[in-house]
DNA sequence: CGCAATTTTGCACGCGCTTTCAAAACGGAG
DNA sequence: CTCCGTTTTGAAAGCGCGTGCAAAATTGCG
């Protein structure tokens, strides 16, 4: 039963009060410079170490930060995770991770909030504006990736979706291919939305419209299945714009299963450029999402409302840019 | 600026004292059917949550676990920790998450142990005998996975690698492959060290030795380039066994840059059996590594030490089975 | 050396909740 | 109606720390 070393133990062995103690270890507070580097000095030989948990108690900050995502196990979601984490331990703060898998969002929130977290980065699950107000009432500002809220009631970064495709249908149709396929991913999903209507407008420009269309779940097996009905439907395709590069991926190998020559016969693209799309049989072309860009953003978007709550929502949309690879 | 609800405005409200309160949200407190209802009524009217924070002071339970994976854009890291963020949530425990990338794990623990988390699960990092120590002096249980400690200081589940390698071995020399090189990952690991020796030792009871070996980083990338140098050693190697899925994954893109038929000319095998594993060009023959029961298991033998800090340290060995598929 | 201006320090209160402990309310037996 | 064994309740003492305030110590200057 191992007592911990609290700030009153090593007040009684430096021979200084306890305010000082507290003193030692908050920057910018009122005290000798002596006498802060013995008590840091009789800390370290205690092993003391400030409890956040109590501090947090006090303080109107307790360094949490929720982030909620969906499936992990999907590249995208663990790219944008792995970058969210770093920037976020970088500026001191801790994420206290939650995972949307049919659990209710509005739920993990609350439970969330419930260790006072300074704030939540969601990038997944549907956001109602009443999950942002609760949120906001709360007192924990909420940043979106990768979705926005009509009206922009919610602080929140997306890459530039239509941009993506823009680029995408010029390439596809400066290359004469005209007998193209839509595969969408989740419905409901802002992203898939986005996409997929600014594609059928960009392709409008070139005089293009879909052949037809059909829907995945992001995911690179959902990608092999929906793939191979779109090539099975004998419609002659001679391109496969997908909404996510694990679809994409998987269309490529129902592609390969059937013999037909990429990008000779048919043009596969994707979105996203994870790690892992230059990678295989075929490199991807696809539009590439910056990630790295698009955590920090949200950290600077939430540090930013943290500091002025009444400032007016932003929403930042990240460039993108066409990787030009193998599959198209 | 929102004032929150506290257990004194329920009280107020309910006409009740705070500790009655505090009694309504503790369940298999002393008190009535009747007075705790009301009280939840009236939480429920205010909107109030009891504060995770606050709760956590004085408690000796925080309901907070640190958890510690590498990079978490690798598949495998991704897959387990979905499993252990589904099964820590539906325990009523959270997961504060850290990643090592570069970053001291030592530093990273401290931190977390400031947050007077309840225990943590590392899935990464070198774990010295002191780190665990540390821990176990702070009261925070630590559960290791996928690394044992000498004279296994510490709780960990770990898959069973050697008969793993066992199944891989007999497959392999069982096609009467012979010429067999063995792709490893980062040194100073344990999953590497382990199946690295265990494979030699059962190759060796098939009267087999390696005939080379290299080593990546566990990346799809790695798996390419190292794969290839192999591969271009011109040693006619009939197959190579890879320390896990993404390298072997790149291994097969390596072969097939260079229009070597797996399996007929080449075996390659991969561990883990990742999401992924299956799809691709050559579904990959593998050894399943359980990481739904890993998760679970980690969880168990934290909740066990828990309950009861004096028990013995265990190490558990989740069992594995061969996934036979057609690249070997 | 004296006095005002300026750090530096300690006391004590509060953050929101849990948890003894003793008092109050209840319930049934005599 | 009383007495005693049981719930049920409220008052109060923390949990570990931050911080406003006033006292104490230090400094600068005459």
């Amino acid at each position: 039963m191992p007592m911990r070393v609290t700030a009153d133990d090593v007040a009684r062995a430096a021979g200084v009060s306890r305010a000082m103690v507290s003193r030692a270890f908050t920057p910018g507070a009122s005290i000798s410079m002596r006498k802060r580097e013995h008590v840091h000095s009789v800390a370290q030989r205690l092993g003391y170490r400030p409890n956040l948990i109590a501090r947090g108690l006090t303080g109107q900050r307790t360094g949490l930060i929720a982030v909620v995502v969906g499936e992990i196990s999907r590249p995208y979601e663990a790219w944008l995770l792995e970058h969210l984490v770093k920037a976020l331990s970088t500026q001191g703060y801790q994420p206290l991770l939650l995972a949307v898998q049919g659990g209710s969002l509005t739920e993990m929130l609350d439970h969330a909030l419930a260790y006072q977290v300074d704030g939540a980065i969601v990038a997944a699950g549907l956001v109602s504006r009443e999950i942002a107000d609760r949120c906001r009432a709360s007192g924990a500002p909420l940043v979106l990736i990768g979705r926005v809220l009509e009206k922009s009631a919610t602080d929140a970064v997306c890459c530039d979706n239509k941009e993506g495709m823009r680029l995408l249908a010029a390439r596809l149709a400066g290359q004469g291919r005209r007998r193209l396929a839509w595969l969408g991913g989740t419905l409901d999903t802002f992203s898939d939305q986005e996409r997929g209507r600014a594609l059928e407008a960009s392709l409008a420009d070139h005089g293009v419209t879909l052949l037809t269309r059909r829907r995945g779940d992001f995911s690179q097996a959902s990608g092999v299945i929906e793939g191979g009905r779109l090539l099975d439907a004998g419609l002659g395709l001679d391109g496969i714009i997908c909404a996510n590069d694990a679809m994409a991926l998987g269309v490529l190998d129902a592609a390969a299963q059937r013999g037909i020559k990429v990008p000779d016969d048919l043009a596969v693209t994707g979105f996203d450029d994870v790690p892992g799309a230059a990678l295989g049989r075929c490199p991807l072309t696809t539009v590439r999402n910056p990630v790295s860009e698009t955590a920090h953003a949200a950290l600077e978007l939430l540090k930013a409302r943290l500091q002025t709550p009444g400032r007016a929502t932003q929403v930042v949309r990240v460039g993108v840019t066409l990787v030009e690879r193998t599959s198209a």
